[in-house]
DNA sequence: ACGCTGATGAAG
DNA sequence: TTCATCAGCGTT
């Protein structure tokens, strides 16, 4: 199965949102595959997006943003929990779409999920399905620190997407993103788009 | 509803 | 150098 090339990546960050919905995130760490079904993202959009990290230029966290599509953005929120991003549309047009929240693949993968959480603090909760249900929470789970930060989604064998054929039942769900109150009007707008449950 | 936690960027 | 601000989570 081949990962995700630059050039799905390289589009307008809704289209890049809603076609992630669905496709496998896949992290190798420590020999093992971390590996989950991307269930919601939330887009952020170009300096005039005020939730947007971009929204006051070029800074040092935020720079692979402004660089070419394909690469992840991650970054510390509230100083506890990493959040994971992809880097979307042409060099220069800062964006990229957040992953929100996964779904543990059926099989072996959840219990490399458990085994691979163990002793991780604040890892409490040990139920397969509120493993990934949330942005810090699932790079926790997958060990996606700052050290992926910038890493190349269309090169890495370590962090990667790949489209596996599987079909997205009914329709993409859409909704105001989280934790953006601060954007203002902006706020309101309604990027965030996951599957409903089945 | 709140505490945890520390990088970030703006102010001084 | 200090300060308020966070794209969250877990517990009350």
């Amino acid at each position: 199965m081949k990962k995700l090339p630059r050039l799905f990546y390289e589009r307008d960050t809704h289209i890049v949102a809603k076609e992630l919905l669905g496709k496998v995130l896949v992290r190798k760490w420590r020999g093992k595959l971390l590996a989950g079904r991307i269930w919601e993202v939330e887009c952020y959009v170009g300096e005039n997006d005020k939730a947007c990290h971009a929204r006051k230029g070029k800074t040092k966290r935020n720079e692979v943003m402004f660089g070419r599509a394909g690469h992840a953005y991650v970054y510390l929120i509230y100083g506890m929990y990493n959040c994971l991003n992809m880097v979307t549309e042409e060099k220069d047009w800062p964006a990229a779409v957040l992953i929100r929240g996964l779904v543990p693949l059926a099989g072996s993968t959840e219990d490399v999920l458990l085994e691979s959480t163990k002793g991780v603090r604040n890892f409490s909760s040990r139920v397969p399905d509120t493993l990934l249900d949330g942005p810090g929470k699932l790079t926790r789970a997958l060990h996606i620190l700052r050290a992926q930060n910038k890493e190349d989604l269309t090169t890495s064998d370590k962090l990667f997407v790949i489209d596996d054929g599987w079909v997205k039942p009914g329709q993409i769900q859409k909704a105001e993103r989280i934790g953006v109150d601060y954007a203002e009007e902006d706020a309101k707008l309604k990027w965030r788009y996951f599957l409903s449950a089945d």
